[in-house]
DNA sequence: TGTACTAATGATGGTCTCCTTCATAACTTC
DNA sequence: GAAGTTATGAAGGAGACCATCATTAGTACA
């Protein structure tokens, strides 16, 4: 039946291993001499330099000056081609489209950002996100055909497919085929993603969570949302559905902050968009209407967390999404609701991106996507950094 | 600083890969000739070749006599050895206690059970765990030092060295090191996990949810729990605390099945226990006082059930516990409640294993620490079998 | 009974990759 | 400028894999 997936095999697959060693230790290193990387891979010293010459010649691994100054004869440095390939991260929220530009080491290079409009037809966004990736590659120098991957964040449900099943908050967004949009904009592959799930990720790679296995990203903001991050990898559950507690009636996060945007100190001429944010800073000053409305919206958000924390037993909740701003206020009334409930209570932080998350995260999820395609033990074989060819098939396997 | 996980290495090492590859193939087959075993594995026939008899000195692997009947000369056929050790899987629960002896396959050799009473004594309980061990071994003609390891479930909270922090139904389980007193019983590696999660790894091996990577398994019955099982491994959580969401106040699973206890029509003198049951029966005989009971039960048996599958999309719910007897009654309403919620509906299923779930599962648990001790690719170099050193460490990384 | 066919076995030679060892090279220190 | 230190490069050897082919042990059929 099914073959078991590949371990071993020939004499070439043990050669392809230990350069998938030696790569992925020099991906952590600014930049490593020989003898560095035959003792950290575990590796001879002559295999070592075979490897990294045939790396070098494929042109995944280039030479660095020498560091002065040490002792004996110096050693030559080399260290991994981030600038090798591009890949874009996209945040395609409903007040905001966002674009990053960045290298295979997921530092970014150029950042741009454009206003949609939540209400505007399908058209209008497309141009719009269009615009903004535009901008964002001029800025680095790059066109679309330098880019070797696109993953892209939105609010709403989005299917195993990269389709978008439906989004409360961009009426346009619905039973969308997103990633056959964004695939005609883009020569590439392209990665279509559930906003807080990739702010989760990001969270865990370089922000609040990072090193830690199991997380849980709570999305606090007009919507609501969490973010799942277990045994160190995304969660997207089986049918790409995972991380929408916000569904549960009995956690009430369906209508959003309404405490907060109801409250009695909200002035009446203020935009509706500003509301949770005023009560919030309301709160801070000691409001005592304003407290009252943080402690209802707080036994809310509490309700669902504890849910998620009894379920998974996280190390960290982290809380991003708009809301992250007050965290401050929204952090202690938190905790002590759910230190009431949890057998174990998490550590709780607050996100350490702030507005960057979902991009990062579209980064991160995009470099993964490629790490997959060319440094898995069960990828293809190692070829030199062009371009992956744009498969047809669905999306990257989380 | 950290070294890279061990892929490649030198030619002793692609050997041992080829090893495990061969041994993982031949361990699902019933026996396979050296043909077949090449074309699965992708070696060569002389490698697989050699690789079959350096198992075979070893003693993983037998040859079985060769099947008649086919044309050409007759392939010699080989086997994994799976009597080449035995383990023991253990069910401690509130009222029974059973264990089961198995091979390395997770073939069951043989089963004992013994009653047991909630509130007796820590001595009591230990001397019958004793007991029904040792009947189980005799069965099987072995003793304690054939053991390679012991698995034990049990109800409550076991922490990650092993030790039961508490348990509602048995008193005298509060704080205990079992783990570390069933180490005094055995002279084998013990491990110890709460009896849910056990039942949901079985239940996924070789139950109803065979194949599924991600499983819910709801232990309902006198105390519930959930089990979880995420990308195909049994999710355990940062502080081996995951799948407590019976502690959520708005589920209301902490008294347990009061509705089903209190109902109207039990009769007076019933003992507590056989309650809940006659509920249920009589609402298969279509009892309407029975029937609303078991809607109130449902009611709060969705909430739960809801959080659970909303935030991690499973692709199948297996209902065990006691009262999966009675789940042609307790599915169709849970059914109906989640449609009303779930983004998308799993699977729904009754237990297949019943009573077993948890030796099965204990079973099930102590081969994948075995596995991971012999045959995992960072596994330290393949040797006889041989029963593994008591480690001094913790209980196996889930 | 004997010949044709089939499929597995066992042995040989070749290739590849890794390791160990040692002479050589380059740079710092005194 | 000599001594000390560390890296480089080349040579030789061992282990593991593969492809190939003659041989062997059965079945099928006249």
């Amino acid at each position: 039946m099914s073959t078991v997936p590949p371990m071993g095999g020939d004499l070439s697959r043990l050669r392809q291993l230990n350069a998938l060693t030696v790569i992925k230790t020099l991906r952590r290193a600014e930049a490593a001499t020989l003898s560095a990387l035959a003792e950290r891979t575990g590796l001879s010293r002559p295999s070592t330099k075979e490897v990294i010459d045939e790396l070098s010649t494929m042109g995944w691994v280039e030479e660095v000056p020498p560091a002065s100054g040490t002792m004996g004869r110096p050693a030559r440095r080399y260290r991994f081609r981030a600038d090798g390939g591009h890949l874009m991260g996209l945040d395609i929220g409903a007040h905001n489209i966002r674009a990053a530009l960045a290298d295979l080491d997921g530092g970014v290079l150029a950042e741009t950002r454009r206003p949609a409009d939540p209400g505007a037809p399908l058209e209008d966004r497309l141009a719009a996100i269009e615009q903004a990736a535009a901008a964002c590659l001029a800025l680095g120098g790059l066109t679309t055909a330098d880019l070797w991957a696109v993953a892209a964040g939105t609010t709403g449900l989005v299917g195993p497919e990269g389709r978008v099943v439906m989004s409360a908050s961009i009426p346009a967004w619905r039973d969308l085929d997103l990633g056959g949009l964004l695939g005609e904009m883009f020569p590439c592959r392209v990665l279509v993603e559930n906003d807080s799930r990739l702010a989760a990720l990001a969270e865990t790679r370089r922000g609040a969570a990072r090193d830690a296995r199991d997380v849980i990203f709570l999305h606090v903001g007009r919507r609501m949302g969490t973010g799942l991050i277990i045994d160190g990898r995304l969660h997207r559950g089986f049918g790409a559905a995972a991380g929408e507690i916000a569904m549960l009636p009995e956690a009430g996060w369906e209508d959003g902050p309404v405490d907060l945007d109801d409250a009695a100190i909200v002035p009446d001429g203020l935009p509706p968009e500003d509301a949770a944010g005023f009560t919030l800073a309301a709160a801070r000053d000691g409001d005592p209407t304003a407290l009252d409305a943080v402690a209802r919206f707080a036994d809310k958000l509490a309700v669902g967390t504890a849910a998620a924390v009894l379920l998974l037993d996280p190390e960290i909740v982290v809380l991003g999404g708009g809301f992250s701003r007050s965290a401050d206020v929204l952090l202690p009334p938190l905790r002590s609701r759910l230190e009431r409930v949890c057998l174990r209570m998490p550590k709780l932080s607050a996100s350490t991106l702030g507005d960057e998350c979902v991009v990062l995260g579209a980064i991160d999820y995009a470099i993964e996507h490629l790490d997959q395609l060319f440094f898995a033990p069960d990828a293809p074989a190692l070829r030199p950094p062009v371009r992956p060819a744009t498969s047809p098939s669905g999306p990257a396997p989380a």
